[in-house]
Parts: C-alpha cells; sequence; structure tokens
DNA sequence: AAGAGGGCCAACCGCCTTGGG
DNA sequence: CCCCAAGGCGGTTGGCCCTCT
C-alpha cells in the first residue's frame, strides 16, 4: 500500500512538464500506444515514472480534450451530475466527453462551490444553506433517533435517513423553488427551477443498489431509476418510498398488476414485485385532472434503455385513459451483461405538460435543438410524462437513447434554469 | 512599484481495486 | 488463497498568476 514503487526511483523528474517531455511522450504514445504505463518513460526516454506520464497524457496531451472554459450547458451538467453521483469525478467527467476528472474537480472547487453558495445553496447537498444550517442544529438532536430507524429498517427498504446522510436531498424540501430561490424564472421567461434530483443507496442487493429521483415542479413527477444486476428473476422484495412531500400528487392503487401499490393517504409508494425494471416513471398532475391530462405509470423493461431493439414500455394510467396507447407490454427481460456505472444513471425527463415543454425550449440553445429533432421512437416514451405521451409530437421528443450514447449528452439542455 | 493574498490548475500523494502469477 | 504490480481515483499541494492595497 501507499507510494507507488515507481516513485521510489531516484532521479525521476517531478513537477512540470517541459515541452521537450510533452513531445516526448506524444511521439511515443502516438507510435506505439501506451502499452503498460510503467514501461512508456523508458520507451519514451522520459525521466518519469509511468504514473505521471499516465496522467499528463490523460489529463493534457490526448488529443480529445476540448480545453478551454466550460461552457453554461456543462456546468450546469456538471452540478446536475454532482447532485447525483457525489464527488465521482470520473463518473462525472465521464458524462463530460473531452474534460478530464481533473479539471472537473478543479473546476467545482474553484468555481461552482461559490457560485453555489452565493446563491445560498449547498454545494454539498444541493439544498439551500438555511435548510442545511436548520437540519444540522436539529440533527445535533435527533442522531441518536436517526441510528434507530436505520438500524429498524429492512434491507429492502429505500431509507431517507440514510440517504441524506450520505448526501444526497431527502424528500424534505423538495420543491425545487426552494432549492434555487434565486432565481427569478417568471421575470426571465425561462421555464421554472425545473428539478433537482437524488439518489440513494438501495440496500436490496437485487436493485443494484441504484435508485433515482426526479422531481418537477409545479407538477409532481417522480421518476426513478433501478437495474436488477443481480438475477432475472421476479423480485419479490418489498422496496417502499415516502412521498408525503408531494402537495398535489394523487395516487391511485396499482396492486393489480403486481408492480406497485400505493397507500394514497400515507403517499408511500410499495414496489411488491420489482421485476427487473430498467425504469418507472410515476406522475401527477393533480387532484383533480382538471386540464384533462392523464396520469400514468409506465414502466420500462430492463435493457431496452440503451438497446432500441429491446424497447418495450409498458404504461399504466388513470385518470383520463388515453396515454395507455403507448402501452406495449412485450416485457422483454434480456439482460445486458454491462458495467452500470459506465452508462449514464441520471433520469432526464422532459415534459410536464406542453407548457413545460415549451418552457424548455426557452432554455434550449439552438445547438441544442437538434436533440429535439428528428424522428420519434417508441422508447422515448418511457421517460416521459403521461400527458407528454398524449401529444407528443416528433418536434418534442427527446431520443432518450442519443442521449446516452453519444456526446450528444454534453448537450443536454440545463435543467436547472440558467446558472450564472 | 512592490508586497500580500487569493484563485486557479497541473501534478502529486496515498489509498483502493483489479488481475495475473 | 495470497502476493504484488499496475491502474485508477479522489484529495491535496505547490507554484504561477492576477488583483488589490
Amino acid at each position: 500500500m501507499g507510494r507507488h514503487s515507481c516513485c521510489y526511483k531516484q532521479k525521476l523528474r517531478k513537477g512540470l512538464w517541459s515541452p521537450e517531455e510533452d513531445e516526448k511522450l506524444i511521439k511515443h504514445i502516438t507510435k506505439f500506444g501506451h502499452g503498460c504505463w510503467s514501461s512508456v518513460p523508458k520507451l519514451a526516454g522520459l525521466q518519469r515514472c509511468g504514473k505521471s506520464c499516465r496522467l499528463r497524457w490523460i489529463n493534457y496531451l490526448r488529443p480529445d480534450l476540448k480545453r478551454g472554459t466550460f461552457s453554461q450547458d456543462e456546468e450546469n451538467l456538471i452540478i446536475e451530475l454532482h447532485a447525483v453521483l457525489g464527488n465521482k469525478w470520473s463518473q462525472i467527467a465521464a458524462r463530460l466527453p473531452g474534460r478530464t476528472d481533473n479539471e472537473i474537480k478543479n473546476l467545482w472547487n474553484s468555481s461552482i462551490k461559490k457560485k453555489l453558495r452565493q446563491r445560498g445553496i449547498d454545494p454539498n447537498t444541493h439544498k439551500p444553506l438555511s435548510e442545511v444550517e436548520s437540519e444540522e442544529k436539529a440533527s445535533a438532536n435527533s442522531n441518536n433517533k436517526n441510528n434507530d430507524k436505520v438500524s429498524e429498517s429492512s434491507n429492502n427498504e429505500f431509507n431517507f435517513v440514510e440517504a441524506h446522510e450520505n448526501g444526497f436531498s431527502t424528500e424534505k424540501g423538495i420543491n425545487n423553488m426552494e432549492r434555487y430561490p434565486l432565481i427569478d424564472h417568471q421575470a426571465n421567461n425561462i421555464a421554472p427551477p425545473t428539478h433537482e434530483f437524488f439518489t440513494a443507496n438501495c440496500k436490496s442487493p437485487d436493485l443494484s443498489s441504484y435508485l433515482s429521483f426526479h422531481n418537477y415542479s409545479p407538477n409532481t413527477n417522480i421518476l426513478f431509476n433501478t437495474k436488477n444486476s443481480s438475477s432475472d428473476n421476479m423480485v419479490s422484495d418489498h422496496h417502499q418510498f415516502n412521498c408525503s412531500t408531494l402537495p398535489n400528487a394523487t395516487f391511485s392503487t396499482m396492486s393489480s398488476n403486481s408492480i406497485l401499490s400505493t397507500s394514497p393517504l400515507a403517499r408511500t409508494f410499495n414496489i411488491n414485485k420489482f421485476q427487473n425494471w430498467e425504469a418507472c416513471t410515476i406522475s401527477s398532475n393533480g387532484s383533480n385532472n382538471s386540464n384533462g391530462s392523464s396520469n400514468s405509470i409506465e414502466l420500462q423493461s430492463n435493457c431496452s434503455f440503451f438497446d432500441n431493439s429491446n424497447a418495450a414500455a409498458a404504461a399504466f394510467t388513470w385518470g383520463s385513459a388515453s396515454a395507455a396507447a403507448a402501452a406495449d407490454g412485450s416485457g422483454k427481460q434480456e439482460r445486458e451483461e454491462i458495467k452500470w456505472s459506465e452508462y449514464m444513471q441520471t433520469p432526464f425527463s422532459l415534459g410536464v405538460n406542453n407548457n413545460t415543454i415549451q418552457n424548455h425550449h426557452h432554455e434550449i440553445s439552438p445547438h441544442h435543438q437538434d436533440l429535439y429533432d428528428g424522428e420519434t421512437k417508441s422508447e422515448t416514451q418511457f421517460m416521459t410524462h403521461g400527458t407528454w405521451l398524449q401529444n407528443q409530437t416528433p418536434q418534442t421528443s427527446l431520443q432518450t437513447a442519443d442521449l446516452y450514447s453519444n456526446n450528444n449528452f454534453q448537450r443536454l439542455p440545463a435543467v436547472f434554469g440558467q446558472f450564472s
């Protein structure tokens, strides 16, 4: 453990790289590739350790680096990803083509943290500082109680206490207007402070320890992703998460489909048989459906998210029923043995209703527009709201698979609204 | 003009993980 | 299984540069 053996070797240069060293490294790697990094310095004629060469190449010399200042979209995306992933800089960097983890880490520490604090947002929790301060006071008194809750919860229960302790948001203060209070969206004619999301490690070994939540304001729209990496079989575990702070949401009992049941009073979802689903969107437009739109639950089977050929969405609706047209319950359950962390885990969902879709377009710069143009694919339905299902047009179809599969991802519209 | 202070960022450090023997 | 080398990652540091006084 500890210092790498190569670092003990004598006469190795440290510190900044000279142009001559850079040239040697570039010449060597472009000609031979890096192969084993420990052999690179010797072969390239460098008095450096292999790690140093690797770092120099990855962070500075490799040709696909973007360089230059970060765009506003990139910053917003970093903030968003940080809310989900925390200080997993390499994972964040993986979603920003041409950017390195070191670069993003430096940007975060030198710039973004400061900006967030100036806006009254705690950069660690992505919650309002006032809320964090009050919670810190409260936590001093309730630590013992929280510990009790953790110990009492079952392995398969989504645990908000634990989630919060891990630096993620909890259901408290999920209203985004509170989280990003300094952005005057109405005055600027841009989308409302669209969402925050958080992840928490679900204790269930069957759910690949991943849940993420996504909330829109003013309507209620929760989205969670999960993936069962350990088994293809029906999971009979009992999963639960609490939606008690969603004031406009009404939830129907969906137990008849054996997928999900809810308690309207407690607004607690119980996912009884989580059958290897990749994602589920739960949405509601409020208690009375005055706009005539439907509420829906849409389910997407495992893998189709990244593989168009497997797309198989099932939509369950209540309220007005036309969203059922989106259903295709073939439910193909093939699995891909692909490292989940290599994927974009963050669920992005566009469109709460028509107004919101239009609002989103306000924040899309012209070069983003290509994400919204093009043909509609069936799988784009699954990440979207029931209302959108009824009203979708090719112009408002977000190509989910595209977002996750290529560098279009970096051009995702900032769902935070302007952050500058 | 010069020194202090702070910001930025490239690079290092130390630990963890992985894979081969 | 254990050991070890190598790769990978996140935290930290050191030095350059800019701004302020």
